[in-house]
DNA sequence: CAAACTTAGCGTACAATTTACGTTAAGTTA
DNA sequence: TAACTTAACGTAAATTGTACGCTAAGTTTG
C-alpha cells in the first residue's frame, strides 16, 4: 500500500470476492471504502477488497496482494472467474471521484479481473488484528456496493455454486476437522435447497479422501457427530476422472 | 481496422478462440500476423484473431466486433473464459516490435481478455472472401503461435470440454440438421474418447429439444441415417435444474 | 432421575440410470 | 447377389439415486 501513484496501471485493477462459511451462513468479505493516502474523504460505501495492478505485477499476484494485506494469509484458495469491462462502470461521479483521489492518478475506465477466494473465517485475522475496516457480510443480506461490485459478487457466487459441484472445495471454507453435517449444511446454503441428510451423508462417505478421525464432538445437546478431516493426497489418488455428460 | 492509432487503449486487448467443427475434427480459426496499416514487416507467424479494444468499447463489443470483421457473422456463440495479463507475455522481442509496430503507441503490458466462440464451418466466409488470411487448424495439430496464445487455446478448450457436457452448445458448431452420429463424433473428438453408438443415441434421445425431420441421408455406403434439428425453445421449457453434485 | 428432545448414523425397498452388449434394417459397393 | 457399413432398436445386469424408517447417544427439562 501507499506506493506512488506511478507504479499503478491506472487501466487495470483486481477485485476479490472472499467466500467465508460461519457455521450457518455464506459471507463475503467486504471493507468500507476509504482514500489510499488520506484516509479518505468519502469513505462509507462498502466495496470488494480489490486495488489497481502495479506496472510490471502479475494479475494473480495482485489478487494475492490484496489477500494478504487483508487477511494475512499467504496461501489460500484463489481463482479467477471474470472480467469485468464495461467502459461506463467506473462513471458514477462519487465513484469515480473517490477512485481518482485514492489513486492520484486521472482515470479513465478501468477493467477489473475478478477473482473469488475461499477461506475459513476463524483463521482469517479480519475484524479483529487489522485497521481496514473489514467485516463479514451475509451473502444473501449485502449492501449496495460500489460501481458494479454487486454484480461481481452475484457472478462470483454462480462461479462458487457450479463449481463447487464436482471439485472437492467445499473443504476450504470448513475447519481442518470436521462433521458430515457441517459439510452438508455448506451445501445447503450455497444451493439454497435442503438436503436429506442420510443420502447426503451415503454419498458423501464412498469418497475415501475423507477421513474419520478418533475425535467426537463435545457438549452439544444431542448424539454427538464423528469429526472427520480432507486427505488432499488421496483425492488426488483416487480421483476417477468419468466422463460425465448430460443433454 | 484501420482506426486512427488514439481511438486504442494500448493496455487491453481481445482475443478470439474460434472454434469449427468440419465433421472430422475440431478446428481453430487462425490468421496470419501482419501490420495494421502497412502490410506487415513481420508477417508470417500465425495467431488468434483479436484486437486491442477502443477506448470506449464494450470488452465483449470488441470481440464482436473481432468476430464479424473476420466472418462476417453477426450472432455467434461467444462467451469469455480467461484473462491473460502476465507482465511478460508480450515481451518477446519480435512479437513486441509487431505490436508496436501495428498499433502505431508505445506498448508496454497487454492484458488480454480471452473469449470462445463456435461457429458452423460451412457457414463462415473464412478463407474465400476476405483476405485477412484466415485459416482452420486442427486442434491438435497446432503451429507455434504468438505470445501467449498456443496456452489461449489450450484454456479455451479446456473450458469448451468442461462446458459442453451440461450445455446444449455442440449445436453451435453442427448445421442446421444433423445426424445424431454427427453429434457423437462432435463429442468424440471433442473428449478424445470413443463413445458407444447404443449408449449414446439411448441418452441424447431423452432430449426432447432434439427433434426428428422428416429427411434422410443420401448417397452415403450405408443405411441411412435420419436428420434431426435443435429446437432451442424446447430446451429452454423441458430444462429441469437437478441438483447434480459429487465428491 | 426419568422423560423429552435433538441430531447422528445405519439400513432397506424401489426407481432410475448406466453399462455392456446382441440383433436387425437399409442402404451402397464389388 | 453377396459383402460391407452404419443406423436403429432392444435387453439384462449392475450401479446409483430417492424416499423413507429406525435406533443411538448425548443434553435439557420437569
Amino acid at each position: 500500500m501507499n506506493s506512488p501513484p506511478a507504479n499503478f496501471n491506472p487501466h487495470l485493477s483486481v477485485d476479490c470476492v472472499i467466500f467465508g462459511f460461519d457455521g450457518d451462513n455464506l459471507r463475503v468479505l467486504l471493507i468500507k471504502r476509504k482514500g489510499r493516502n488520506t484516509g479518505g474523504t468519502k469513505a462509507g460505501k462498502y466495496k470488494l477488497p480489490g486495488d489497481l495492478i502495479h506496472l510490471k505485477e502479475d494479475l494473480e499476484g495482485a489478487a494475492k496482494r490484496v489477500l494478504a494485506e487483508l487477511t494475512g494469509l499467504e496461501n489460500i484458495f484463489l481463482r479467477q472467474f471474470s472480467v469485468f469491462g464495461n467502459p461506463n462502470r467506473t462513471t458514477n461521479e462519487e465513484d469515480h471521484a473517490w477512485l481518482e483521489e485514492s489513486s492520484g492518478i486521472p482515470i479513465s475506465r478501468v477493467v477489473t479481473t475478478a477473482y473469488y477466494s475461499l477461506i475459513r473465517i476463524d483463521k482469517s485475522k479480519t475484524e479483529n488484528e487489522n485497521n481496514h475496516h473489514a467485516s463479514w457480510h451475509k451473502v444473501d443480506e449485502l449492501p449496495n456496493l460500489v460501481f458494479d461490485h454487486n454484480q461481481i459478487v452475484e457472478k462470483g457466487l454462480a462461479t462458487l455454486r457450479n463449481e463447487i459441484r464436482f471439485e472437492p472445495i467445499c473443504f476450504e471454507l470448513l475447519p481442518g476437522k470436521f462433521t458430515i453435517r457441517q459439510i452438508q449444511t455448506l451445501y445447503e446454503v450455497i444451493f439454497g435447497k435442503e438436503l436429506d441428510n442420510r443420502n447426503f451423508r451415503k454419498k458423501l462417505l464412498k469418497a475415501k479422501y475423507i477421513v474419520p478421525l478418533n475425535e467426537k464432538q463435545k457438549g452439544v445437546a444431542h448424539k454427538p457427530a464423528l469429526y472427520y478431516s480432507y486427505n488432499r493426497n488421496k483425492y488426488v489418488e483416487t480421483r476417477e476422472d468419468v466422463l460425465y455428460y448430460n443433454f
